[in-house]
DNA sequence: TCCATAATACACCAACTAGTTAATTAACAA
DNA sequence: TTGTTAATTAACTAGTTGGTGTATTATGGA
C-alpha cells in the first residue's frame, strides 16, 4: 500500500480534513463537533469517512466515551511531513545561492529565486 | 477546482514526484533527467503527467531549449504547506501544554508541547 | 532532405476518492 | 422495554488518478 509520508500528504490534500485539524488543533472534539460546521455541505457518513482518512494517516486518534468518539490531533506525522518539506526547500534556496540569485521576499523576509 | 493548498498536497502525495523534487532541489534538469531514475519502473509519458501535476501544482516551471525542457523547482508552494502545517503543529503542541500533557519524542530530541 | 532524439498528446483502463441514501450498531435514559 | 442520540456500515455512483501503448510534434544534425 501507500507509504507513509504519502499517506500524511494526500490527507492533508483537501480543505475539509485541514479545517478538522486545525478545529482539532484548538482541543480534542467528538465527530458531531467536528462535522457541525460541514452539515450544510455534505452528510455524516462523509465526515465519517474524512475521520477515517486522517486516522489512517495517523493524524488523528479516536477515543471512546459513551456513544461519542472524542477525536484527538496526533501531530507526528504532521513534523514528518514539515521535516521532509523544509530539508528540500533549503537544498533548493542553497542552490539558488550557488547559483548567486538573490530576491526579496513578497510577504516576509524569505530569499526566493528565479532565474537570472 | 481546487485550492492552491491542496494541489500542492496532493502532489506531494506520491514518491515519484516527491523524489522528482528532491532532484530537482539538486538543480535544474530535463525530462529524460527526472525520468531516467523511474524508467524501469514505468513510461516516459507517465513522467510527463508526473511533471504536469508538479507543474499544475506551481512546484515546478518547464522552461524549452531545443528539443529539451529544462524543469526548475519553485520553493513558494512548498514554503505557503510548510506555514499551514507549523501553524496547526504548533497550536496543537501549545494545546497540550495547556493540558499538562508531556511527551518525549520517540526519534529525536524534539521537543513536544513546550510553551514559550 | 532524412533521421534520431526529446517530449507530448491521445485513447484507453483499473483502482481509488468523495460523495450519496438507507440501514445498523451502541450507549444511555425514561 | 422503548426511544433518542452518536456514529458507523453498506451499497452505489460520478469523477479523478496513475498507469499503459501508440502516434505525433518539434528540434538539430548528417
Amino acid at each position: 500500500m501507500r507509504d507513509p509520508l504519502s499517506r500524511t500528504f494526500a490527507a492533508l490534500a483537501d480543505p475539509t480534513r485541514r479545517a478538522m485539524l486545525a478545529r482539532l488543533a484548538k482541543g480534542e472534539a467528538n465527530v458531531s463537533d467536528l462535522a457541525e460546521p460541514f452539515l450544510k455541505d455534505m452528510s455524516l457518513p462523509a465526515v465519517t469517512k474524512h475521520l477515517k482518512v486522517l486516522e489512517g494517516a495517523g493524524l488523528i486518534t479516536k477515543g471512546r466515551k459513551a456513544q461519542w468518539r472524542p477525536c484527538q490531533l496526533n501531530g507526528e506525522p504532521l513534523r514528518e511531513a514539515v521535516d521532509w518539506m523544509e530539508q528540500h526547500r533549503i537544498a533548493w534556496e542553497a542552490q539558488l545561492d550557488r547559483h548567486g540569485v538573490y530576491l526579496k521576499s513578497k510577504n516576509r523576509g524569505i530569499r526566493h529565486g528565479r532565474k537570472k
